[in-house]
DNA sequence: TTGCAATACATAGCTTCGCAATGCATCAAT
DNA sequence: ATTGATGCATTGCGAAGCTATGTATTGCAA
């Protein structure tokens, strides 16, 4: 979530439809369990929401990395590059710089 | 789990090593993470558990890869690499082919 | 113009998981 | 004799994962 918001703002709808994108169609994200992370990120203050109309003229709630969300996002990237090496070593693997 | 355990029968107090020493002490599993795990594996049959005798002397319980737990870990490899290439999308990373 | 699919956000609630805390026993070395 | 490393186990709380469900709007086709 915080990489695809580290892309520019977003919001539910088209971050789904982002990921759905990027992998392929092989990760299908839902309404129902995006908007509870995007409200937990932003109780946590890692992202930031604002209502605005779009061009359409609807109105959509925008989300934003907070400075804080990009650094918890570096961290959170830190850490699954560790796993990812630790388990490429185990399925032989080329390591990932950090 | 699955993965330190294709690599052969082991146990819980090795299995904390391993990980510790593949990750360059980086991932620090402690034992009340690392028994309920397993548990939890053994229960869903992907593998096995026998109380032996090692060369020490000493009792433990090795645990072993099932069929099931194998062909699992094929599933959960594959999921592993799909999200890391959609993340590696975002990170400008080599993708990883299955 | 009506009805359906896509767009868009939200919450309730059950199940599972993550992890720290705690307990206990054995073995080796000092 | 005591300490640190080895070795397994359970309890329990808070957090997370995910499905089900509700509501409203927009656009398009029948």
């Amino acid at each position: 979530m915080l990489s695809i918001l580290a892309e520019g703002e977003s919001y539910g709808y088209a971050i789904i439809q982002r990921v759905r994108e990027l992998s392929a169609e092989e990760i299908q994200w839902t309404d129902g369990m995006l908007y509870p992370v995007l409200h937990r990120l932003e109780r946590d203050e890692l992202i930031t929401a604002e209502w605005r109309q779009a061009e359409s003229g609807r109105e959509r709630k925008y989300y934003r990395l907070t400075t804080k969300g990009r650094s918890s996002l570096k961290e959170e990237k830190a850490n699954w590059l560790t796993v990812h090496n630790t388990l490429g070593k185990l399925w032989n693997l080329q390591p990932v710089s950090t």
